[in-house]
DNA sequence: CATGAATGAGTGTTCATTCAT
DNA sequence: AATGAATGAACACTCATTCAT
């Protein structure tokens, strides 16, 4: 679908991706611009549309592309041996943080890319979202050793409290970066405010 | 500031309200149209304009209006002087139910509201945004007996943990019901469910 | 035709004139907004079209109202009795520079009125223009002593020249004021600047 | 800036000139319409402003263009050794009319748009009239034989009448084109009359 | 007499997309 | 493959004017 895009040097390939990245990253779907996407890749209007044949399927490579390139990354990191939760969620942690710090443009335009909701994406990147958080949650989960969880309760349930905290917590750091303008995420600070819920978590919810 | 329109017959003015939500909730702020919206109000453009003199403050009218709203109707609901807090935000999780079901559109608009970041309004609406969060957090934790929890965990995180388990549950209730076309949410089940996450903390959280 | 307006108690009517001169004056015919007047004039958009039909009598009506009670009183003033030309010019020049000072918005209302060309008003406003200039160079040039001026040239050309470069002299000031915000006029300066090209008129064009 | 525009074909930028310069110089700046333009040049609106971006810079371009045109052929066939007054301004009075003759649509452009005060415009074009002012006065007077002037008067108050003069004169006749419909300038009678003000200059002004 | 709600065509400008070269 | 000229519908917003009250 992509091939012709894909054959391009890489070089001009990285102009186009980037230069997408950033615009939809700044303004979203619906207000990027794709004349400032020519513009500040260096090409002409055509060929943008040459590649891709629409406004959408850009935006759709894109997504793509990016998680594919983080989740690879990830997946490459990260230890589906250890069985233990607390450490393997510690690791998802850790190893997202080291992404946002290696890819910081990436990973913004995937979190932006997250919360759209323009109507001419809307019900296919809904269907996207649905399928990859299902999928994630499959990986992330497997194998993990449910032995050492409280036997009171619904260990299912407390997977997600766990999870829904931890992206919480990232939400509201991205959130506090965004408003503040020049504030910069202090990662060692996170990492110890993540380490503190760890250890909470841990106390109430192991046996 | 609004007086003309807040003079006008009820129903002209009930269409333009309704409108303008259903547009803004559907599209985002920078995405929505002034044209369909008078379109589907039945009001010619000028008159749009007349009343409010440009999206933005038509926007800001709307959050007011339909925050007020409901914040009305939640702290009418609410019993302020229960103690307990899985009582407490039992509570608010059942008023805020009962609020989606009986305003299902002006909720919807509330949420997606929240989420806008348009260079056109993120200024002031991020002070308001900022604002009522304090308001509410005051209001709703006041009188909070914490004594109840254990004294082996910082309280506060622990707060926050469960205001985002009920925050995220009911978002991903509201994704189902986007993704899945006439997918009805069924409270009863939600009920239940948000019950047993309450049991879920009142076990590990409380001494 | 403007009865209805001229029998309004006339409190009212300076209002609606002043704030119609200052817009018309302000903006320019094309660019003035009846919506600017009847909010300056404190009355209802549907009493200014109840009175003027159009934008376009109102404009005329002013006009005239203006145009009249300047020159009623320019000719209560100026002395036709005054055979010489120069001194009856110099009669002049200072009468219009009372006038400007006695009424400056009325005076800048006019000359502005005379520098517009909007298609809606062009055709009529022409004829009133070319109507109003020979009128009044009718007056102001009868019974003038044109025995003292040099026999061997075209007395007629000689008084166009001098009533051209008085004009001239007139605009040029105004420009500047316009020009350099917070510019007053220096009328002592520009007196004894029309002193000058008097001496020089007299030297030159008299026997 | 506007070479996208210059490197069309001629016949092209043509239509499109054209219909700019009507369309100004019959409303002015403010109440010309681009979309009468686009209308009369037979383009489609996106295209003025791929060349243009704003009605301003197409206003400046055409301001630029049609000045640079008329000065051009104006500096061309001025003779500037010529140091007597008269004949030098006799020759620039000539070739004006030559050039009304020649491009009568640009010339009243140019003359429109030196009276145009719009607020969008009047900085930038006020510091353009002033430099243009300025520059031409300081070429046109240059190497004048002033010697030829009578002693007992400011020479430079006699050169403004004269140039004044011949302004006014020039206004008063397209003042009468623009009146009497289908009235057509008789050049040969404007060169004469013009002829008759130069004799009593001479006879009046020169020693 | 007086109001101001209501109209709809108008404004300059931007947009994703197409297509001849 | 690559260009960028060209399109025309869409955008938020303003206007003079009308008319029911």
């Amino acid at each position: 679908m992509f091939s012709k895009f894909l054959s391009l040097d890489s070089e001009k390939q990285d102009r186009i991706i980037n230069a997408a990245i950033k615009e939809f990253a700044q303004k979203g779907y619906d207000s990027a611009s794709t004349n400032e996407i020519v513009k500040d890749a260096g090409i002409s209007k055509g060929l943008l549309f040459h590649y891709f044949q629409s406004k959408k399927q850009l935006f759709f490579f894109l997504f793509d592309y990016c998680y594919n390139l983080v989740a690879d990354e990830f997946y490459k990191k990260v230890d589906l041996t250890e069985r233990d939760f607390f450490k393997r969620i510690r690791q998802a942690v850790h190893i997202k943080m080291d992404l946002q710090t290696k890819y910081p443009e990436i990973l913004t335009f995937i979190q932006e890319a997250f919360r759209q909701d323009s109507p001419d994406i809307k019900d296919e990147f809904d269907k996207k979202k649905q399928e990859l958080n299902s999928v994630n949650a499959g990986i992330i989960y497997d194998g993990i050793d449910l032995s050492k969880f409280r036997d009171d309760v619904d260990v299912q349930k407390i997977l997600k409290v766990i999870s829904w905290t931890f992206e919480k917590m990232s939400d509201e750091e991205l959130q506090k970066a965004k408003v503040v303008p020049g504030h910069k995420i202090d990662y060692e600070k996170v990492f110890l405010e993540a380490e503190e819920y760890f250890e909470i978590f841990i106390k109430c919810f192991y046996k």
